[in-house]
DNA sequence: AGGAATAATGATAGCGCTTTCCGAATATAT
DNA sequence: ATATATTCGGAAAGCGCTATCATTATTCCT
């Protein structure tokens, strides 16, 4: 327990111990290629035997870069971020850069706030989601000069980088799928879509594949809701309630989706062969439940991956596509199957892709 | 769209349009009360005019301040610690102060690494989980001489603040809970203890409840599973194969639980009835399931929120108490019942306080 | 072998801010 | 009125590092 408490080691007493200049130190910490062996292998061995901890702070201040980069998500309490962050941060890392994360709380103005603190602290680029930011942000990071690309999102709508996946096409071949099931009644349970670009591209996806089979809905049997299971639960009586004759509720993500499951169970509707229900999101829960939920895995891992090397791609200048794709995947399970009395019976069963 | 490369404005920009010294510019900015009002409010208006965000790097290097605090979590995927760093990062906001986030995933030495990448990047104190850590993180951070502080643990066994609660004392007055109902056959399902005195405490506080009633276990009644909910399935699934008399399974998390739930389910054996099932989190799942599981509930937002104002006045000097509880709570749900066929059946129900 | 080109090192000027230190201005006491 | 205390603002010295540039050592041509 030595409670030295010693003056920090510094580049230049290094320097001293090894009788060269701070550059050259410097030199062997950044580029040791640019010096002779036997002078780099001096400084090292000083450098072993003494605990030197470079200042982020002085070389961030000298050379204009943070080796940081800053991701602003909604929240961390939700899997498909939390896993996306933890994939993100572990790349980086192996680029010896640091993950700075901030939450939003689907709060644009939060965003603004979060850019703003980020920027002062010192960041190289910037990992936001989704495709919805206040022109302010987008105007704040560009007037510093600091790039950053949107995830979770298939494609831009303004030429920024994007990684992630088309939440729209997602859930309208999910809906397809139901559809081909021969199911035509439908009830939908939206979580909440305020300042959520993602959750409406999941709704209208939903809306329009239903729109495009000429398949109506009435106002009710679509509602939006809080994003937790007891919600999920409340929201399934009350469409069912508002159309008894539905056969399939599309929920827009599996916390949702459980609650709906655990509801037509306490109300005695059986799923599936009742009523089919399905998620979004690929939670372990939706696995696990019974009945199992057929849902969408969003490749939350991937996105994160993808985009640290997208983003430090960015900020070296190098060019890189606009768009990159991670695909989700339909995952069908047991909460999913043909209507007991379908309005047209004949369609037959159709294999989904 | 001002797509203005326009050199970042800087303190001395902001100086000489008031026409003051920069000196004056900074004082309003950090002690606004030491510049006579007129002079403050006509830097403020300047102020107001330019975009001028300080620079954190020369502001760090110049007053070895970084006005950011180092969480370093487990994990952000689990519900407890992702809801304890947004209440800690959102109070620490409060008193303008950043907080950065990084992960060891229960491995001390990547939380050594951990350490390390944040003092260089600059952190005025760390808040820590748990009370096992590498002698080299702590000697590293008292080297630096960076104040830190622990979390989710009740006490600290070195004199370093703390603050949670005593998990011990918490699963042992679960089994209290149990063994009350006169359960006398017990299984416990526990989550991986590698580098975690948590669970490890956890397990203990079961099994020296049970040792101090006398109640025997064999080996094959504990089993130690990875963290998911399939695993607890197959661990409720091998506990309840080495002994059909168990009437009680303590799991020391809630996912645990709930895979046991299920697969319990699934084996026909009915929860509460046949067989009790307890967690420890308090997930919302566990309070949604069927049945709804009897669990301990962890004050993660509670924790987070004392942690940012402990360590916020430890960086500060003030001192502080050794340690800060936040009580848990048994919660008594439909997964614990009293057996059907207890062993000493004259036992009177007690009622768990 | 002589000179040019190349490579390796050192000296040093900032990076943008905070913070003494000190003089000027103002207030208070004698 | 003068002497003394008090307040306020400016000048300037760094904070620890990187990067430019000049300098010196080394290698390669012809």
């Amino acid at each position: 327990m030595s409670r030295t408490p010693r003056r920090r080691v510094k580049l230049v007493d290094i320097a001293t111990q090894a009788e060269v200049s701070v550059a050259t130190v410097s030199r062997v910490l950044s580029k040791p290629e640019t010096v002779r062996p036997e002078l780099r292998e001096r400084v090292k061995r000083v450098l072993e035997k003494h605990p030197y901890v470079p200042d982020g702070a002085a070389s961030a201040l000298a050379s204009r870069k943070t080796h940081t980069v800053g991701a602003i998500v909604p929240t961390i309490g939700v899997a498909i971020f939390s896993d996306g962050i933890e994939a993100l941060q572990s790349e980086l890392q192996e680029s010896r850069c640091a993950l700075v994360i901030a939450t939003n709380h689907n709060d644009p103005s939060e965003e603004f706030d979060a850019v703003n603190v980020l920027i002062r602290r010192g960041v190289d680029g910037f990992v936001l989601v989704g495709n919805d930011h206040l022109p302010e942000t987008l105007e704040l990071m560009r007037q510093f000069d600091i790039p950053f690309i949107k995830t979770y999102v298939g494609a831009s709508d303004d030429g920024v980088p994007a990684v992630g996946f088309d939440q729209f096409d997602a859930t309208y071949e999910l809906t397809e799928y139901l559809i081909s099931l021969d199911h035509r009644d439908f009830g939908v349970i939206v979580s909440p879509t305020r300042f959520n670009d993602r959750i409406r591209a999941r709704r209208d996806g939903i809306l329009k594949c239903l729109e495009d089979r000429k398949i109506t809905l009435a106002q009710s049997q679509v509602v939006e809701v809080p994003y937790s299971i007891s919600s999920g639960r409340a929201a399934l009586r009350s469409v069912m309630n508002s159309n008894p004759r539905i056969t399939a509720v599309v929920c827009t993500t599996d916390v949702l989706a459980i609650g709906a499951v655990i509801e037509a169970k306490a109300l005695g509707i059986d799923v599936p062969s009742r009523l089919s229900v399905t998620g979004f999101d690929d939670l372990e829960m939706a696995g696990q439940i019974d009945p199992t939920i057929t849902t969408v895995k969003v490749p939350a891992e991937e996105i994160g991956r993808t985009a640290a090397g997208y983003i430090l791609r960015v900020i070296a200048g190098e060019s890189i596509p606009d768009s990159f794709r991670t695909p989700t995947e339909l995952i069908i399970r047991n909460s999913t199957a043909r209507p007991a009395n379908p309005r047209r019976p004949r369609g037959r069963p159709r294999k989904a892709k």
